[in-house]
DNA sequence: TCTGGGGTCCTAGGACCC
DNA sequence: TCTGGGGTCCTAGGACCC
């Protein structure tokens, strides 16, 4: 028994895009719904309905396979915008208990309720407020696991969906998770799985009977880590880290899958183009500055690969990070192999530094000016209103550093 | 099964430096 | 010529999560 043992929360929307899709067109409730986009479409399921989840359809399966298992589906586009606007309700009502809110993604977050009996009451009954509170509030179901460390509240809200609550007994986390698959564990996927039933460990409990040092010796820091969570433990890791410490994001990228696949150079880099914009622009708006720039390019067998390159000064240029993924792209792509997807991804993020040539700097703030104005008039008039990609679409131009004007404020504001 | 898009973290090898 | 050891940065790939 810990001498000092913390109460964290787990709170888990429920099936949380396709609920958000019912509050929007009632029609759908009580059916079987799946969110991601259209039957015959390339792409994979978002979320399921617990009604379509009960033909085989769950996230992750290819939109096609869904489709088969499941032919009266009723197949919805997603809708980032809504479920960010709900995901921002769900905050709210979570911040209303405790200050210590840690959202983990868009439909789940941890809270630490540690010593807050005194204000809540005993720890069972807070939850069933919050419980009640959320659903209130946001006209939608939650689960919460409630546990010790991070681990246990999570993998416990997992077992009390739907719309439950479940307490884990400090002390009792082993017992708990003794007779669950290992699956279950957060961080074990297939290859995991595999590699760990292959050593005869299936259930979480079966981990008691090999030594830590064997599992480092087999797995790495990953082993390590793994015997600590057999216990229910943090270890390790984002797990172990205090919940409320927001973190600044590491990374940004988009990328785009075609519907069907293609070699056309003008298209390519026109869509290279766009996403090196989509990639500025959200650099601009966490006032963030990259320094490594990478290319991702999957060909239409599936093999993928990456390349990157890293600049001596980071930016937040869309025609930076263009110039720079063009040229991998051209440099790297197997001449007229038809592709499937690209994607641009930036990381290195960095203040930016004071430049030693200042009229490149001058140069770089005008730029930078143009671009939030840009940005600016996107929000207003909508993604397509402005576009430095304009005269790339028809059958791309050449830019250079001496010509960067007559990009802003083209198209049609 | 014909496989999205946005992230995080880890590993491993090579370059380079002391 | 027969050759260490560590640290850091960079790149590529992969497992995993929602």
């Amino acid at each position: 028994m810990p001498v000092f043992s913390r109460t964290i929360f787990h709170v888990d929307m429920d099936a949380f895009f396709v609920s958000v899709e019912e509050l929007f067109d009632p029609e759908l409730k009580g059916k079987a719904v799946v969110v991601g986009g259209q039957r015959h479409e390339r792409g994979v399921v978002s979320a399921a309905s617990y009604e379509a989840r009960k033909f085989g359809v769950h996230s992750a399966m290819p939109l096609r396979t869904a489709a088969k298992l499941c032919p009266q589906a009723i197949f919805v586009d997603g809708h980032p915008d809504r479920y960010r606007q709900y995901s921002e309700r769900v905050y709210g009502v979570l911040g209303s208990f405790t200050p210590l809110v840690e959202m983990a993604s868009i439909d789940e977050a941890y809270l630490d309720m540690t010593g807050t009996e005194r204000l809540h009451g005993p720890v069972l009954d807070a939850a069933h407020r919050l419980h009640q509170k959320m659903k209130a509030e946001t006209q939608l179901n939650c689960s919460i696991g409630i546990g010790s460390s991070r681990l246990v509240a999570k993998v416990s809200s997992a077992k009390a969906k739907p719309h439950g609550v479940l307490w884990v007994i400090p002390g009792c986390e082993a017992k708990f998770l003794a007779p669950l698959d290992v699956r279950d564990i957060p961080g074990v996927g297939k290859v995991t799985e595999k590699n760990l039933n292959d050593l005869g460990i299936r259930k979480v409990g079966d981990f008691a009977r090999f030594e830590t040092s064997f599992l480092e010796e087999r797995f790495g820091k990953w082993g390590l880590a793994l015997a600590g969570k057999s216990r229910g433990e943090d270890a390790g890791g984002w797990f172990d880290s205090e919940v409320g410490a927001d973190v600044d994001p590491k990374s940004i990228s988009h990328e785009h899958t075609y519907n069907e696949d293609t070699s056309d150079p003008a298209q390519l880099e026109s869509t290279l183009m766009r996403l090196s914009e989509m990639v500025g622009r959200r650099l601009r708006e966490h006032g963030s500055y990259a320094r490594t720039i990478q290319l991702k390019l999957r060909y239409k067998d599936f093999s993928t690969i990456t390349r990157a390159h890293t600049l001596a000064s980071p930016t937040q240029l869309d025609t930076e990070i263009f110039e720079q993924v063009r040229a991998l792209f051209r440099n790297n792509w197997k001449k007229n192999a038809e592709i499937r997807l690209l994607g641009v991804h930036v990381s290195g993020f960095e203040e930016m530094a004071g430049q030693g040539d200042l009229l490149e700097d001058g140069r770089r703030q005008k730029w930078q000016q143009a671009l939030s104005a840009a940005d600016r008039l996107r929000d207003k008039f909508g993604e397509t209103s402005v576009s430095l990609a304009g005269g790339m679409r028809g059958g791309f131009r050449e830019r250079t550093h001496e010509n960067p004007a007559g990009l802003p404020g083209k198209g049609k504001s």
